[in-house]
RNA sequence: GCCGGAGUAGCUCAGUGGUAGAGCAACGCACUUGUAAUGCGUAGGUCAGGGGUUCAACUCCCCUCUCCGGCUCCA
């Protein structure tokens, strides 16, 4: 009996009897068969030292395949638990995946390891790595397997709940060994442990077991691992980079923002640097909606707890709000919003509506504050007040797809301006816990889809991540070091109008149903802010920095800079003429990441002349300060929206 | 909320039981300055807050608050 072996390429080998994945790469070529990471059959991944029995389509894959990586990183978490176990026995672990640039392991110790024995752990995966330790897979009844893992209640959990999901027969499961040291897994791995030679254990931290708050809590230990020592070396470069751009570290440096203990936790004051980034921000934002279609309206901090009752916010997110406050004149308690369309939804009840009037667009910068979790909250990012730039649309059910249409490319148009460029979509479905009928839900999901297709927009579908009252988008961008950021958020909503008995007269004079969408653009004023700082690393374009141009004096100018800065109307700038040397007024300027610098000395009086520093590009030095002044209102401007 | 770490001058940080230190910033004086920090001087701290141990606590112990890294959560 042959087995015919098709290779990418379509060539096709002849082999007289079962062959393993390994013989056929060092059959193909000994370079190959080296560096033979794992193998894939017939569209599905394996290990090398799989045998082959019947005719098949392979593909060797090395370190230039994008799926070794996985398989490398899921590789060094069974080293990491091996080393862990060797040099704490008796500790119990549990599972240790892939993830995004690494892996980690989750372990239970007899007594809990601090950072400072990460390093000892490096050092034995190191020693592990060297000793060329063969990954051997084998199939165990699961009697038998609950045996060997008698001592580990977590791999004992772990057999119990195994299903043929894992690759095997339900009463079986797959196992990995190298030397002593055995663990569950479905592998594939890769050959032997002298892959795993570029790795770094980078974060120790605490885990729930099976990601469930009410199970015992487990340590995590995180590594990266890489094929090459240069792709280890740019990671943990990059880790230092966006070390460097944290919003909360330039926020300080940059006096944009700061905290008091006084205020508590997740609140921020804006300082006049950080309060003039954040008005551009707003005014961009207000002046291109005003542009569009949408009508403002403002709206108070708090309201009757009946609303949020009616709203279903209290049912559903009462640990999450602020704890009411109680009225002085009655039994009335108020709550502080959590979020502002119930106060829309007043608004847009406040007069009979006509289905002239639809679509109903109302608008606010809407300061919103909810009781986040301690633990979760992150500089901006996560912050307990908040302020959203919030809309309501109100119209019919056959508007939906124009709104959502447009609203796309509203928002896609919105991020572009602030200099994000890469836009994916999420399209997140109706959660375990929801309100609202299944045939709302599906009309409601189906018109999503069919505008981000409209749209041309790449989307993966989130199931079960959508809103209680709605399914949404989200835009995500990608910033500068390339890291995924939610911004954009639109939710078709069915329940709300139900739940506060919306109406409009429609054509036929009957009163009808309206639907909501709600949507926020930037989503969080102060998290989009946050995610700007760390985008541009602190170092704004020209039209978003708090002073754009400062100018600096040398001798008494005084006379030609006045003359100067009259021409500089809307220009944010600065003047500094302390009596001190060039280079320390460039050296501040330059601390401060002032986008244009202008140098005016005495011998630029009699030429009518200047010299201007451009942050991060080449400077313009003795030039004629009228060609310079319109540089520098040209540089200064906002960027045209593109809708 | 849970696991772990941390909190010292406005900022960045040193200080392992004997009454607290540096650099930058601030303030004063001198220097009058052409592309990344001029020199000298002055002032500044209830060592997060509270309790305890000790002859003596920034230092050791307990509680609280806040921050950081994770987990969980995110309308």
């Amino acid at each position: 009996m042959n087995i015919e072996i098709t290779l990418p390429d379509e060539s096709v080998r002849t082999y007289e009897k079962a062959i393993t994945g390994e013989e056929i790469a060092f059959d193909i070529g000994p370079k190959l068969g080296k560096d033979a990471v794992a193998i894939e059959i017939n569209r599905k991944l394996y290990d090398t030292s799989y045998v082959i029995t019947e005719n098949a389509s392979i593909k060797i894959l090395t370190k230039k395949d994008i799926q070794s990586l996985s398989i490398l990183r899921h590789s060094s978490a069974h080293l990491l638990a091996q080393a862990v176990l060797n040099l704490y026995p008796g500790t119990l672990y549990g599972v240790g995946p892939d993830i995004e640039d690494g892996f980690y392991y989750d372990f239970l110790f007899k007594e809990n390891i601090s950072d400072a024995d990460l390093p000892k752990i490096e050092k034995e995966m190191l020693k592990l790595s060297k000793a060329n330790q063969l990954f051997v897979k084998s199939i165990q009844k699961k009697p038998d397997a609950m045996d060997l893992f008698k001592n580990q209640q977590f791999k004992m959990e772990l057999i119990d709940s195994a299903d043929e999901s894992e690759g095997v027969e339900d009463s079986e499961v797959s196992l990995y060994s190298n030397n002593e040291f055995i663990d569950l897994c479905r592998g594939p791995h890769v050959p032997n442990t002298g892959f795993i030679k570029h790795f770094k254990l980078t974060r120790l931290g605490g885990a729930y077991w099976r990601g469930d708050e009410n199970n015992s809590q487990l340590q995590r230990i995180y590594g990266t691992s890489w094929f090459n020592k240069e792709d280890l070396e740019q990671f943990l470069t990059r880790r230092v980079e966006a070390e460097k751009r944290d919003h909360r570290k330039l926020g300080k440096q940059l006096e944009l923002f700061t905290t008091a203990d006084e205020l508590g936790p997740g609140q921020f004051l804006w300082k006049p640097n950080g309060a003039l980034l954040r008005n551009t921000i707003e005014n961009y934002s207000k002046k291109a909606h005003i542009n569009n279609g949408y009508d403002f309206v403002n709206t108070p901090h708090i309201g009757r707890s009946v609303l949020w009752e009616t709203s279903g916010h209290l049912e559903h997110y009462e640990e999450g709000m602020y704890p009411p406050l109680q009225s002085k004149d009655n039994d009335d308690k108020y709550y502080l919003k959590p979020m502002n369309c119930p106060f829309h939804i007043l608004i847009y009840k406040s007069e009979l509506r006509s289905y002239k009037e639809l679509p109903i667009r109302l608008f606010e910068l809407g300061s919103v504050y909810r009781f986040e979790k301690t633990g979760v909250l992150h500089g901006l990012l996560r912050a307990r007040g908040f302020t959203q730039d919030d809309a309501h649309i109100f119209c019919t059910f056959d508007q939906i797809n124009s709104e959502v249409n447009n609203l796309l490319r509203f928002s896609i148009a919105l991020l572009k301006s602030f200099g994000f460029k890469n836009i994916e979509a999420d399209l997140s479905t109706k959660p375990k816990k929801a309100i609202g009928n299944d045939e709302d839900w599906n009309i409601a999901t189906r018109s999503l889809e069919v505008a981000l297709e409209d749209e041309g927009i790449d989307f993966v579908t989130a199931e079960g991540e959508g809103a209680f009252y709605g399914p949404k988008i989200d835009l995500h961008v990608k910033d500068a070091i390339g890291r995924r950021w939610q911004l954009s958020t639109i939710q078709i909503d069915f329940a709300q109008p139900d739940n506060f008995d919306l109406e409009y007269v429609s054509t036929q004079n009957s009163k009808d149903r309206p639907v909501m969408i709600h949507r926020a653009l930037l989503g969080s004023i102060e998290r989009f802010t946050g995610i700007l700082i760390e985008h541009y690393a602190g170092e704004f374009p020209s039209w978003l920095a708090p002073t754009q141009l400062k100018i600096l004096t040398i001798g008494d100018v005084s006379d030609y800079v006045k003359n100067i800065t009259a021409k500089l109307s809307g220009v944010r700038f600065e003047i500094d003429d302390r009596n001190i040397r060039l280079g320390e007024k460039i050296h501040d300027a330059k601390k401060q990441n002032i986008p244009l610098t202008l140098i005016i000395g005495e011998k630029d009086l009699s030429n009518n002349t200047g010299s201007l520093n451009i942050l991060n590009s080449e400077s313009k030095n003795n030039l004629d300060i009228v060609s310079l002044v319109d540089f520098i209102i040209d540089d200064v401007a906002e960027p045209e929206f593109e809708f």
